[in-house]
RNA sequence: GGCGGAGUAGCUCAGCUGGUUAGAGCAGCGGAAUCAUAAUCCGCGUGUCGGGGGUUCAAGUCCCUCCUCCGCUACCA
């Protein structure tokens, strides 16, 4: 049976339409899981929505929506992205499911057995407007010298009833967590930033709310719903079948990699397993903090600034594999990168049209026209044979920098050999061997058909669909049968001048 | 303030544990070819490797210092 791989992005929070951000972490898991199917493993790839929390009330209030139909609507443009962009999930998960409730309330069972769950005060300066507590050094002095919030609202010391989970009492086993598996945060740079926070000393967390209702309630106390990254990080379990104990939750169980946004990082390097050691349950292997896309200029893009991508906007506009292409081919995995329209169509122009696209097409064209559709034998002539090999590292590089989901870097030793393949083609010159000598011209097509199809495999995680589509124009030609006339797989972008 | 990143060709960036004349892609210039999506191939870069100092036979690559930008420094998510 195939070793199994377990791959979850972040649960989105759908206060908000989905933006490019989690398109972008979304495609990275696909590429990920895809790359895992294609290397024999089991793969189960978990997305879905976070939908519980005081923001959510607060939005659909705002629009005056009820909140349970509101993340409804939300939570299918979700879904939707990832159907548009191609993204093989096995479960998108909703926390206002059932039976997601019933695997939070079994972690949280599971913490208060160990007696980690205690009922206390939580005391802080709360602003009402804003509706959360401030640490005293947040505070900003108002007009009269009187407290008010980083917002500029009044302030009150307040204190709620609350359960709290005793994370300081995992302190040091969360620092020797980082240090015998410091594989489990990466990148590098966001280790170091968690081991320094959980090395100033943690204090013991508040997991309850008691000031609306919408989320999970807390088992014994009605009055109380789940702090919500208590259930949304419940959605990882819940995703493979927990809280049931058989099956696919003890196959897939724990998790190789968490995807998450930087962010988030501390929720799922501190909290997390700080939850699961509580509840003697098995710690995920990694969690992976990737950088935000930034808008041109290096610039976050917010609603404010006006530059916020729809994704679906742009997958539409360009194609949904060139949009998958570009992100993981133009950003270093783990970095911040910048994201503009020029950028795209440059990128996917030059890679994915002219040199990859233009290959195929030329060489299945001549294949086509000159050999009645049949795809001959590959030579074995020298520089065929070097074609390959090149062809064949250049794979090779591609599986292990993506092993380390360096996808960029990966991407980048496959484009060496695309042009390796195009120089190859010119100094072969098959169009001069038609005249002069056509068995060889055969075997050098025969070479760059090989060639071409193992670069497309190698592809296929980044783009499916225009893989899948080029692999089957070749593989009609198995047996001996023709090949239908070739279509260019990547077409060349335009840039709409008139909508910058 | 503390901790951690980053500052390399016009642009985007590679350069791992120090070692031949500092690299790639894009853009630009010149040439070749014409099978192909006017796509391809070949050739062309005297860059203060942020500034300064130091260690070393040898530093973009280690140490010190300074400058600039960014992230983290707990309970909105």
């Amino acid at each position: 049976m195939a070793d199994p791989f377990y791959i979850t992005t972040a649960i989105s929070y759908p206060n908000g339409r989905p933006h490019i951000g989690h398109a972008y972490e979304a495609i990275a898991a696909d590429a990920i899981a895809r790359f895992k199917r294609a290397q024999g493993f089991d793969v189960r790839l978990v997305t879905g929505t976070d939908e519980h929390g005081l923001k959510m009330v607060q939005t659909a209030r705002n629009e005056g929506r009820a909140t349970g139909e509101f993340a409804d609507e939300m939570a299918s443009y979700f879904r939707s992205m990832c159907d548009i962009l191609n993204i093989s999930y096995d479960a998108f998960e909703r926390t206002t499911s059932e039976r997601h409730k019933a695997a939070s309330v079994a972690l949280w069972e599971a913490m208060a057995a160990k007696g980690d769950l205690y009922l206390d005060r939580y005391e802080g300066w709360y602003s009402v407007r804003d509706e959360a507590f401030y640490d005293e050094s947040e505070l900003v002095n108002g007009e009269g010298g009187e407290k008010r919030s980083p917002q500029g609202t009044p302030v009150e010391w307040t204190k709620e009833e609350t359960w709290f989970f005793k994370l300081s009492k995992y302190q040091d086993k969360l620092l020797a967590l980082y240090r015998d598996h410091p594989e489990f945060i990466r990148p590098e740079s966001r280790r170091n930033e968690v081991v320094n926070f959980v090395e100033g000393g943690l204090r013991d967390l508040s997991v309850s709310r008691t000031s609306f209702d919408w989320g999970v309630p807390v088992p014994g106390s009605p009055d109380h719903v789940m702090y919500v990254w208590v259930d949304a990080l419940t959605t990882y379990m819940t995703g493979v079948g927990f809280p049931q104990r058989e099956g696919d939750w003890a196959r897939f169980w724990p998790a190789d990699v968490h995807l998450i946004g930087k962010d988030i990082v501390r929720f799922h390097t501190v909290y997390w397993p700080a939850f699961l050691m509580s509840a003697d349950l098995p710690l995920p292997k990694q969690v992976f903090g990737h950088g935000f896309l930034l808008a041109r200029g290096g610039e976050k893009m917010s609603k404010s600034a006006g530059n916020v991508v729809d994704p679906m906007t742009l997958a539409e506009r360009f194609g949904v594999d060139q949009l998958r292409y570009f992100l993981l081919r133009e950003i270093s995995f783990g970095q911040d990168g910048s994201y503009s329209e020029e950028a795209i169509v440059t990128r996917c122009n030059a890679e994915l049209a002219n040199s990859f696209g233009n290959l195929a097409q030329r060489s299945l064209s001549m294949v086509f026209k000159n050999l009645d559709g049949i795809i001959p034998a590959s030579g074995t002539a020298e520089p065929d044979l070097a074609l390959l090999s090149t062809v064949d590292d250049a794979c090779a590089a591609l599986t292990e920098e993506f092993d380390r989901y360096a996808f960029s870097v990966g991407l980048d030793a496959w484009m060496g050999a695309v042009f390796a393949c195009n120089a190859y083609v010119d100094e072969m010159a098959p169009w001069a061997l038609r005249k002069t000598d056509p068995a060889r011209m055969a075997e050098v097509l025969g070479t760059l058909v090989v060639a071409i199809r193992r670069l497309t495999v190698a592809v296929m995680p980044v783009v499916p669909a225009s893989a899948e589509k080029l692999l089957a124009a070749i593989d009609a030609g198995a047996n001996g049968r023709p090949i239908a006339p070739p279509t260019p797989i990547f077409p060349r972008l335009e840039l709409d001048g008139a909508s910058e």
